[in-house]
DNA sequence: CTGTTAGCGCGTTCAA
DNA sequence: TTGAACGCGCTAACAG
């Protein structure tokens, strides 16, 4: 016995000899199928074996080698996460959500980086053809992927947050247009009825939905609004964009007298923007947000904002994945999540003289 | 020939039927020896043969099963990233130098966020026995894991960013000392001579080495320096907690003239305690802030800061692992990479009273 | 240049 | 309750 082991530690190439079941089934002086049932749980071993078999493994310090498993059960027990960038702190968060669901359900998650090329998410799914992953999350497919077309209806794919509503494929979200429209009745309520907004170049679905919202919300009540009023920043949602896009809003006669941003990093941009015009927040100018994920609650005015649930989204596509790769075939086509509201400072109704006037141009946090 | 065709697209299960290599061998009508040598591009066949299998495997949409190959060639071309925390950004943009590093290179990069939980810890790097993953690179591992020594000699692993000086690993970083030597250099010829540290209550080797020179090189100046003037901030380097560690060191009697912050973020909250409290930066108060990925350019004043190449860093992380992988046994121990003091607008000379007084309390980006 | 064959380590029949 | 034998799909000897 004590050969064995020495023999386990010995060093085969650069790297230490790793016991296999066939060891193990040696040692306890068993078969390799009774290994196999007990570390499986699968059929009952006489007590007796069952604690020579564990003895073995655990002096052979045995690890099954997945590699095999999977190959036998033609599973990997991986899923791809495809996201356009992790960097950004909304869809690390949504990682996060995906990953720590997964690997409480045993499996690992990949995460591939596309950068929104093309190619580098061709190149992620055809990992599901390889056998490398038995599923993928996509956060922001590049629109009109023709690649996507030929996975979609053989392996299980998910959406998160983004999706193509031309794809035959689930997803989870949240309810944007709602979530929009409950924006502009809120800043109608509050008496402004020259309300602008900065959306995205991007061309994703929930840039098109608030879009939407804001437009027919405008319509239902009535309010004319100049098509300059409806602004596009950059693809990625900068601070920079967000700002120069609210100057020249500001900029305009008669001047818009609330922004709505489709991301927290726009309204902090249109925030510093309105300050820098000698303009108050919320004042003269209301700004609302969206996300509730970045920049919200570091300078005052708190900016008020559409909260997300980043995690959760990650997770219920997780769960909405896992379902598919069991086969579950009653799986929802579409998950929705609740937002939420959060009023915070940068609103307020519409030329509110009565209050006290802030001379400090950005408040700070206690 | 259709046949086949028609075969391989027949629904097995719930999915649709895939093509081994021995499917592609007999629509070729060549061994599966064959089709395996031109797929791995070892020995050369004749043209003809070539065409053949070219337009079988092209014919049933063949992919070679990664399991199988995996398993024969006894590697999973996987690597573990093991961070603490994927929402930071400074974390986010390592792993992507890695991911795509590894990308580039054949491998996939599976995730694995720790939240500094030991076990979590443990959990990701049992994955290197059960041959899940070749090699993994750690981010800043939970000091003192018993575990990690069971793997250390047994496995390809490399720490990046942060390290256990005590643990016989390679690692990849900045040279924390020199930068943080640089930075209070810097400081001490703009005249400052109260200069104070917003350090970390976490234990990290960069925060140790960070803290010591800032301590020897008042030492070598024979600057004289309280021990009030060294704080420190929560271990996630907080907005919030920067903001209160500098306002009690403002509150302080002399109250230093400078403060070397060893997070951006850290620094972002000193100044706005700066702000807060009707002190001027730089005119009244110098701050320096570490690494520049966040905040730095988007209120003035622009942070002073010490930027690290983060992107770099994975990629340098992943080159060193794949040395290791492929057992080129010269593997340097220690990646250092250069660092660059960033001067911006939060720093200045003393007592600098010459220069126009700026009404803002923050001032606002062009 | 090509084919035959033997495993990689495991899970799973089918018998006993 | 246990064991023998097979095969998942692939690569790598070896033989021709």
């Amino acid at each position: 016995m004590l050969r064995v082991f020495i023999e386990a530690c010995k060093v085969t190439a650069n790297r230490l000899f790793m016991a296999t079941i066939k060891d193990v089934a040696q040692e306890a002086g068993v078969s390799v199928a009774t290994v196999s049932r007990h570390i499986n749980k699968k059929g009952i071993l006489r007590p007796e074996t069952a604690k020579r078999v564990e003895e073995a493994a655990a002096k052979l310090a045995y690890n099954p080698n997945l590699l095999a498993r999977n190959l036998r059960k033609n599973e990997s027990r991986v899923i791809l996460i495809i996201s356009p960038n992790v960097t950004n702190p909304y869809y690390a968060l949504i990682i996060t959500g995906i990953g720590d669901t997964f690997n409480a359900l045993g499996y690992s998650a990949v995460l591939f980086n596309t950068n929104e090329d093309p190619e580098r998410e061709a190149e992620a799914l055809k990992m599901l053809s390889r056998r490398r992953a038995d599923g993928a999350i996509l956060m922001a497919n590049c629109c009109g992927n023709v690649n996507l077309g030929k996975y979609i209806h053989e392996f299980p794919i998910v959406q998160c947050s983004e999706y193509d509503p031309a794809l035959d494929l689930p997803h989870v979200s949240i309810d944007n247009y709602s979530a929009s429209a409950e924006v502009m009745a809120y800043l109608i309520k509050l008496g402004h009825q020259r309300i602008a907004m900065i959306s995205s170049e991007n061309n994703y679905i929930s840039t098109q939905l608030r879009a939407e919202a804001y437009r027919n919300v405008l319509k239902e009540k009535q309010i004319e609004s100049p098509e300059a009023f409806f602004v596009k920043a950059s693809r990625d949602y900068s601070f920079k964009s967000g700002k120069n896009r609210a100057k020249e809003l500001l900029n305009l006669d008669p001047r818009p007298t609330a922004i709505f941003c489709i991301s927290d990093t726009l309204a902090m941009g249109a925030i510093i923007a309105a300050h820098e015009m000698g303009l108050r927040v919320p004042e003269d100018l209301s700004v609302v947000g969206f996300d509730d994920v970045e920049h919200t609650t570091m300078l005052h005015p708190f900016i008020t904002t559409v909260a997300q649930p980043c995690y959760d989204l990650g997770k219920a596509s997780a769960n909405l994945l896992y379902q598919k790769l069991n086969h579950t075939d009653d799986t929802p086509k579409e998950v929705i999540l609740e937002h939420k509201l959060i009023i915070r400072e940068s609103t307020g109704t519409l030329l509110n003289v009565g209050l006290p006037h802030q001379d400090q141009m950005v408040r700070v946090v206690n």
